[in-house]
DNA sequence: TATTTTTGGAGCAAACGCGAAACAGAGAAT
DNA sequence: ATTCTCTGTTTCGCGTTTGCTCCAAAAATA
């Protein structure tokens, strides 16, 4: 099965939570059964796209009939590990990080946030939406007792590409970074960017160039 | 000249701002020229890629020399419409929404939230970081004095939809969503996502599933 | 002057993403 | 039972993107 999932393009597995979160919404709903037409509308993606992002996985639908969302949801979930929540560090309890915390990611994701983490005195030890938070000195020791692979990183830019050695060095293996910086990190360890600044200006930039 | 930026492939216009805003880091340490492949070492861009980037504007660089900052910075700075200031709204004031406004979006990008929105009546006519908040239905009005085209949505998902289609209304063209809701609009509006749970969960799908 | 550096341009192959079409099979209607 | 319709599955081809390689020309350097 791993050898299979290797094959599966990269678009479409950025696609797959979304398609999980919808199939959740409509379980929750009582919703039995839905179509890929269906899915396309909620979703925005291509009606024939989901179809084959689907079958990536083999024959997980009827025809005539459309897609189980009971067999389709734990289908997703096994092949998301969602059985298991994914524990993850926050680095830089600022504006964007303390928002973050706020942000209930558990309840849909699986993903939780164990620890935070900052420098500035003031913060150790407070409490924000039931996470603590330690001294980054801290973290190889938390490191040990509370086994996350993954961190946020919301610091201040200057201190990005230092914090995440710091976090590379604890064995840290996935990195959310949401600060401007363009990490070194060494191969073995993922990187993913959220970078408001250009998510804003890309958007202007297709407004202005790319009409409609 | 609007014609050949037509020609430029959405994934080169992507990666402009990040281009941009490391030449304003050089040209600010004072460095006056740079080669492609120290921009390539930087940004983490393939460093032909960066040539055939710039190609796409004409010849900007020099042989035997490679880039000099401040023309390529002014260049872009043309280019991204970095003269003018964009002027952007922000709607929902929670924890994220906050955050944004508290981020300084202005300094890099010439990008500037005027003013914020939201429904609780507790938040109105509050400032927060020199931006005051207006209820949503002063909408239509701030948006004749203060033209903005482009709006931040952070408002809670049930919400989205219903927040997106006012906005339409109003003659929002451009919407940032950072909503979980896929969002139904005109043709004529564009909407980026930056769906938090959904990058959380594809950086941890794949670290299990795409070994580095 | 000779050498090194670095761009710009062309070309190429591989990967990828996506839309469309053909196919097959299940359910519904008559 | 037969036909019709809907829908998933599979395959194909087109366009995009990328990384790589050459090469020539220009600039800097020694």
């Amino acid at each position: 099965m791993n050898i299979d999932q290797q094959k599966i393009p990269q678009a479409t597995a950025k696609r797959l939570p979304l398609y999980y979160r919808f199939l959740e919404n409509l379980y929750h709903s009582g919703k039995q059964r839905v179509s890929s037409t269906e899915l396309s509308d909620a979703v925005k993606v291509d009606s024939a796209t989901i179809r084959r992002d689907f079958s990536y996985f083999g024959a997980l639908g009827k025809k005539g009939y459309g897609y189980n969302v009971q067999y389709l949801l734990s289908f997703f979930r096994k092949t998301l590990d969602q059985d298991e929540v994914t524990k993850v560090f926050l680095v830089g309890v600022g504006n964007l990080g303390t928002a973050l915390l706020k942000y209930n990611f558990t309840k849909s994701d699986n993903t939780q946030i164990v620890n935070a983490f900052d420098v500035n005195p003031d913060m150790i030890g407070q409490d924000i939406s039931g996470v603590e938070i330690y001294h980054m000195n801290d973290l190889p020791d938390v490191k040990k007792k509370r086994d996350a692979s993954i961190a946020i990183l919301t610091v201040p830019a200057p201190a990005a590409q230092e914090t995440a050695e710091q976090l590379v060095e604890a064995g840290i293996t996935g990195i959310l970074n949401f600060t401007p910086e363009r990490l070194t990190v060494p191969e073995t360890v993922r990187v993913h960017h959220i970078d408001l600044s250009v998510e804003l200006q890309t958007l202007v930039y297709f407004l202005k160039n790319y009409p409609l």
